[in-house]
DNA sequence: ATCTATGCCTGGTGGC
DNA sequence: TGCCACCAGGCATAGA
């Protein structure tokens, strides 16, 4: 699924192709994608021109003329760029003609993605933007202000891990991978946790994910970055998706477990749950 | 205020 | 082979 690495390698591969292409028109086979009145839509981004493509957290912004579409893949959202439209397959739902012919057509075949369109500038007014934390990859995170966070809730780290209003971009591998490299439980209360544990799991989240950037993001299900291209990082996976296989540190059998209702990978023994 | 459960979706898988 | 129940899960929302 497209977490913060992955949706920074779909932002870079993107931006190559689509800076400067005019939207010439817009066909939504399934338009539920798109949160506002479709013909709404189509006014307002026809005849925009794509200036920029940044990234926060897991959202993509497409920086238009007057306009930013705020774009999130969820599960398994993919962009692709078709040379005609007759390439388009079963699974896109937003396509748009662009002014050099080609057309860029987003892809999804849970449909969980979301499109929202905002006058540029007020990406951050949005309430599902204005709620994010911020980055897991960010230097100099105030570690102070997210150990009194994590430090009164009664919930296991993944979970708060997870919860993009304190830190955004980590999803489910990269929590696994990240509570591995921390030798923290999975399922061990947030309130548990030291200063020091803490700082040892932010410090660990901006190392997997600085690397998976790196290496263009992890493939594993579904995932590509748009044009149909593999990432490299699930060949550095630790214990995400390697149940039964031997830890890379001690050799124990990786277990699976569900936490929060999450398939979770761990080693049993690398990260045992805390006496108190 | 916190936390948990549900719905959104489809394709893949395993059981029979 | 086909049918069915179940699983995958980010996020919004409803409910406890």
């Amino acid at each position: 699924m497209p977490e913060l690495p992955e949706v920074e390698t779909v932002k870079e591969t993107l931006k190559t192709r689509l800076i400067g292409q005019k939207i010439k028109s817009v066909i939504a086979p399934y338009p539920n994608i798109i949160k506002m009145n479709l013909e709404t839509f189509k006014q307002k981004v026809i005849n925009q021109s794509f200036t920029d493509i940044r990234r926060y957290g897991k959202y993509l912004f497409f920086v238009l003329n007057d306009y930013t579409l705020v774009s999130h893949l969820r599960m398994e959202g993919k962009y692709f760029l078709r040379q005609d439209l007759s390439q388009t397959t079963k699974h896109e739902h937003v396509i748009f003609e662009l002014s050099n012919g080609e057309y860029l057509s987003y892809h999804d075949v849970r449909k969980f993605g979301t499109m929202e369109l905002v006058e540029k500038g007020k990406e951050f007014t949005l309430l599902s933007v204005k709620k994010l934390g911020i980055e897991a990859n960010q230097k100099d995170i105030d570690i102070n202000s997210i150990f009194k966070k994590f430090n009164k809730a009664n919930r296991p780290i993944k979970s708060l891990l997870l919860d993009q209003s304190i830190l955004t971009g980590l999803g489910n591998i990269y929590v696994d991978e990240t509570l591995f490299r921390a030798k923290i439980h999975p399922q061990e209360l947030a309130s548990n946790l030291n200063v020091a544990e803490i700082t040892d799991i932010i410090e660990n989240a901006k190392i997997v994910l600085d690397k998976a950037i790196k290496l263009g993001g992890t493939t594993i299900r579904t995932y590509q970055s748009s044009f149909g291209v593999d990432g490299r990082f699930q060949n550095e996976l630790k214990v995400h998706t390697m149940v039964n296989k031997p830890c890379p540190v001690c050799g124990t059998k990786i277990e699976k477990i569900k936490v929060g209702g999450r398939g979770t990978y761990l080693c049993p023994n690398c990260q045992k749950r805390k006496e108190l």
